[in-house]
DNA sequence: AGCAGACTAGACAGATCTGTCTGGTAGGGT
DNA sequence: ACCCTACCAGACAGATCTGTCTAGTCTGCT
């Protein structure tokens, strides 16, 4: 059915909804926004939105793939040559993205939140996403000839959590040059003149 | 008023809707939990609850001074002879912690979530925490002889806080062997043995 | 004795939430 | 001509939320 021309484009209701949701969802929450807000802010009949989504949870669930996406595609997107670089590049883009005025944390952990239960399909997507993530981290390390980079991998998880909340809770500046020597530390690149 | 003896000794309805709160408000999150259910749990009248507290948000930021307090007390309860023991025994403990059973996360990170404005006395509230931690590693590291206490308090902040996100994302015991070496790393105190 | 304050039980208002349902329009494929 | 799908507008049910209010009990101080 939905054989258009190749593939299927999503219809634009759909994304009206995902986009509007995507934006309400970061910047206030998933719990403070309700499906009324949503399709009004989207122009989307209320029956619309159940015709693609059937609850507000898919909805959500929907967004936190929509971000792993995005982010997905954004580190993709990084030029560097090599994986060092590459892994230094990630960081500095959080960093940038960290420091914007509209920064508003990282979206899994906030989501992670307000879904105490771990079974939870939503908190079953915010798993994808750590997992790609670290999942990357230690490609690039391996790439990178670290000898124990499942280890590393995990040392740039925490850095990564730090960060996000760091920037959001605290000083959104303050932590970029850290985090850069940090990171340089543990994949073993430190320069003499980047002590810490 | 409240002259009983010398002090206030607080009245034992409004400790049991903190209690309770302080409860419900960890592991199911500040918005799913409604007034209702608080006081039918603590066995509480609606009008005595709001006899206590002018409005929700009001327990809500009783409820994250109350996680200060309770932080607080249990980070001078730590026995340890020296700044730098001091500092190892608080992570330690936040690693102990993290793996138990009924952790569900840094009550300060997961609130700060669902109160997107930094304005709001809750975000306030939780500020108040975050600067008493970075305050207590400060300290520390200065009495440890720690040249840049500042930038190794913001460190130990990011190691905090990417802790406490793993410990309630990821699996919850893998990161402790893992900090404890870079916290070491971190404050200077890396033995030849613990290479990361 | 009398009064003030802490407390209980629960009705109530008004808003808001999710999800369903009715009814109607427009366009594309067959 | 026909139908299917996507879409819009909005009423509606039923639950739940915060906060107010009435009405009455019990305790301890003065």
């Amino acid at each position: 059915m939905p054989a258009k021309t190749s593939n299927a484009p999503k219809s634009p209701a759909r994304s009206r909804v995902l986009d509007t949701a995507t934006r309400l969802f970061y910047t206030e929450g998933v719990h403070s926004v309700g499906i009324d807000r949503i399709i009004a802010e989207a122009g989307v009949a209320k029956a619309t939105f159940y015709h693609h989504f059937p609850a507000k949870d898919a909805l959500v669930q929907a967004y936190i793939e929509e971000q792993t996406r995005m982010q997905r595609e954004a580190a993709e997107q990084l030029e560097a040559d090599g994986p060092r670089e590459k892994l230094l590049a990630v960081f500095d883009h959080m960093g940038r993205v960290g420091g914007l005025a509209d920064f508003r944390g990282c979206p899994f952990i906030n989501a992670a939140a307000e879904y105490p239960d771990p079974a939870h399909p939503v908190r079953r997507s915010i798993e994808d996403y750590r997992t790609w993530f670290r999942e990357l981290m230690r490609e690039l390390l391996t790439e990178a000839g670290d000898p124990d980079a499942e280890r590393t991998a995990d040392l740039l998880m925490l850095i990564r959590d730090g960060l996000a909340v760091a920037c959001d809770l605290d000083d959104p500046v303050a932590p970029r040059p850290l985090v850069r020597d940090a990171v340089l530390r543990v994949i073993g690149g430190a320069r003499d003149g980047a002590e810490v």
